[in-house]
DNA sequence: TAAAAACGCTTGCATTATGCAATTAATTGT
DNA sequence: ACAATTAATTGCATAATGCAAGCGTTTTTA
């Protein structure tokens, strides 16, 4: 179901590459609302204040999958929901994520509401708030993908 | 001549913030070829590998101008040629590119290609990357922007 | 010094991506 | 049985991008 995809793959360059899959006005929302925001289903992320579209959002869902940073099991007390989840690699992008937002937060301040608590963590000790993010995952991942054949 | 433009601002969250001034598949190629390869000119960033189209190149610029992550002043030796540079706000993209970057490594090697050099500096002391980056940018400021009137 | 090339764009137009509303098929709750 | 929910899909209008050509000026070359 999940096949390899086919990128622009522009150049070798790092930054290319990484913007080829992640580079777009939605990805890295959708990446935000799993890490960070614990939204696992379609309808949750639909919601998600930016509100993206539905055929954009399905689209980036997919090619999510594609590529290998996000992977998706059925709901456990549903067969037509689905619960979608970050990958190692998706999980990965996390440093990614934090510099962009501390980036926002110190550059952009009259745009950016943070709750006081969270950008006090993120602004004096951003490993914390990684640490911190990656064990709510792992938490998520031991109520929801135990005993399941699960995507890494 | 270089306003604040309005951003979509699709919400207070700080990716989202971020993603409205860079989450496109060409302003952060822009950034990287201000940041890591020494390319101050118009006609560099054109013709840069992955092949950006003038319209493109010259509308991005503008927009980055627009929200002071870069800055761009005439060239000392040509009355036509201009200079582009990073403010500090663009520069402090830094920590984004080179996570980016590490990430590009990790988890798309088959695409990626970086010097062995750069890259084992990358992947082992992205620290020191970053220091040398910014002297970099730093000796560049230096040479082209002292005695005249510029942003920062 | 006249012609050619370089430079930083701009324009026009075809193609692609996105936004939006409505719809659908399957599942679930009442 | 009926209505609501869910994860999409479809159709269509609008916006973004890709591409080639052109433009006015400045610099280089012959």
């Amino acid at each position: 179901m999940v096949k390899k995809i086919e990128h622009h793959n522009r150049s070798g360059c790092p930054v290319a590459c990484a913007l080829d899959i992640i580079g777009d006005h939605w990805t890295l929302l959708i990446i935000r609302d799993l890490m960070f925001l614990g939204r696992h289903e379609y309808k949750d992320m639909l919601n998600a204040e930016e509100g993206i579209s539905s055929n954009i959002l399905t689209d980036r869902l997919k090619k999510l999958e594609c590529n290998e940073l996000v992977c998706a099991i059925p709901h456990p007390q549903s067969g037509r929901r689905k619960l979608y989840y970050l990958t190692s690699t998706g999980k990965d992008l996390i440093h990614v994520m934090i510099h962009m937002a501390r980036w926002s937060d110190k550059h952009l301040n009259d745009l950016v509401k943070i709750p006081p608590k969270k950008r006090d963590v993120l602004v004096k000790n951003p490993e914390k708030m990684i640490q911190s993010t990656l064990e709510q995952l792992a938490a998520w991942e031991k109520k929801f993908l135990t005993g399941t054949k699960t995507c890494v």
